[in-house]
DNA sequence: TTCGCTGACGAACACCGTTCTATGCTCCGA
DNA sequence: TCGGAGCATAGAACGGTGTTCGTCAGCGAA
């Protein structure tokens, strides 16, 4: 497990609860209002309701049924209560999906940085959080929809702030390139997930799912009259391709454009 | 029970009724399946209903209050019906959306294009695009959560494939590019909105929401233990200036990014 | 005139997030 | 050991959502 850190309650309560840390190792300390349950040893008995077990459970629920089955209700059925209860231990749906969101943050590896390999490293990590965020159903929405202030969230955009000021880009750019990059990779992140989405929801396997589906999108871009989109209609080859649609290698081509276009600010 | 699987049946229709329009002038065909209304100047008798007047009433509510504040119901109600009569001219509420994003795009201002100005005019159509996108709320989110397949939508497409092609980007990076450029744009519309909407929720000026919102997240930043976060610290100046929060030059910053990147494929 | 069709729409279904309120249970001080 | 305070629990309900069912009225065709 990588280091995975605990996140609080509202952005303020987080940083206070940091800045008053009382922990003087690495770990950090644990925020006063979570009291720490007894044994999370998992018994087969039911367990007492905690702000982790729920976490645990709405995103268990989102990787099965994703984001949109996700509901307060489903939650509390899959932990045999009522949807009242939940509220004693987040205080809203909302909030729910922050720390979602946080907690899925920490499952994304960071490397040591080496400034000598920033480009690259920048990248891997892209695709790192691409990734994980792709293993999550549409989580990649909550990102879009909400500034996340998490504390593993802030890891992560730590960590690439310093990769590219170690790579020699001001400030300025350093701090909007990367909130770009965020953006991107957050956006295409979630456009993938839909198709997922969808496919699960029809049942069809990946590859009748692409038989199908891109075959009807085609269907729609071949009858569309030359005259009024040549453009588009001579492009269809390379807009119907399977790499196109797939996204692998389209998410790498956004990638290294932006790429290309940040590190034209580098200073040295 | 219909289980509804014929989800293509759609974009089909729409095609097909684009390749059989019959309207010989610049002006875009009519679709069949949109029946043109008698006088939409705005009788104040009761309207007959129609999907026209179903689209226009939403934009409406759209604008007046989010994309969260529209629902079947409201728009039902400022037509002083029942929800249930939408459904005759409106097979659901994602097609609704569908629709009114397109009607929405056909607001975009596209210039002759001008292969000599390509980079300024791809600067400048994408600012058009969001502009358009900004000034009606949150609609963005559904040309994130949807292949836009829309007539409007596709006339912006095609301006942009030429545009690109026209530089001398060729073909794969030209669609890849011209789709990431679009993707870029809509996710900041969609980022972007939702300030305005939280502080249109809020009734504060832009003024007052500045100083407390980014307030709070500034307090927030600060608080964060430099040891742990020294560059996020270090770079607390440009991420929490007026420019960086308001978007514009953000919004531009990426822009110029993408471009960079787009034009450094091309081969002429 | 009568038949058939189609648009309008009230009612209802199955959900949703959230709050109110009553009920227990646990733990602490006396 | 008892009393009581405080809090997690959860049933019920409120006000919303998208969508469907079935009825009814109006109208064009036969």
């Amino acid at each position: 497990m990588a280091t995975q850190e605990d996140s609080g309650r509202r952005p303020r309560a987080r940083a206070a609860a940091i800045a008053s840390g009382d922990a003087p190792d690495g770990s950090l300390p644990v925020p006063a209002w979570r009291k720490q349950r007894k044994g999370s040893a998992a018994g087969p008995a039911k367990q007492p309701l905690s702000q982790d077990l729920i976490v645990e459970t709405a995103i268990r629920i989102l990787d099965a049924e994703g984001l949109d089955g996700l509901s307060m209700r489903r939650v509390a059925q899959e932990l045999e209560t009522g949807p009242a209860s939940l509220y004693a231990h987040v205080s809203n749906k909302d909030e729910l999906l922050d720390i979602m969101f946080d907690r899925i943050c920490g499952e994304i590896a960071l490397p040591e940085p080496d400034p000598a390999r920033w480009r690259e490293q920048v990248k891997q990590v892209s695709y790192e959080i691409h990734r994980v965020m792709s293993a999550h159903a549409d989580i990649a929405r909550v990102a879009l929809g909400d500034i996340p202030t998490g504390l593993n969230s802030l890891r992560v955009n730590e960590w690439l702030l310093t990769a590219v000021l170690g790579a020699g880009i001001p400030p300025h750019a350093a701090v909007w390139g990367v909130e770009r990059l965020y953006l991107y990779i957050n956006a295409d992140a979630y456009e993938g997930s839909l198709h997922l989405t969808r496919r699960r929801a029809s049942g069809l396997t990946e590859q009748e799912y692409m038989d199908r589906f891109v075959g009807q999108v085609r269907e729609f871009f071949q009858s569309l009259p030359t005259e009024r989109f040549p453009s588009t209609v001579k492009l269809l080859g390379p807009m119907m391709s399977t790499e196109s649609i797939d996204g692998e290698d389209r998410f790498e081509f956004g990638l290294e454009m932006i790429l290309r276009g940040l590190e034209s600010y580098q200073e040295r």
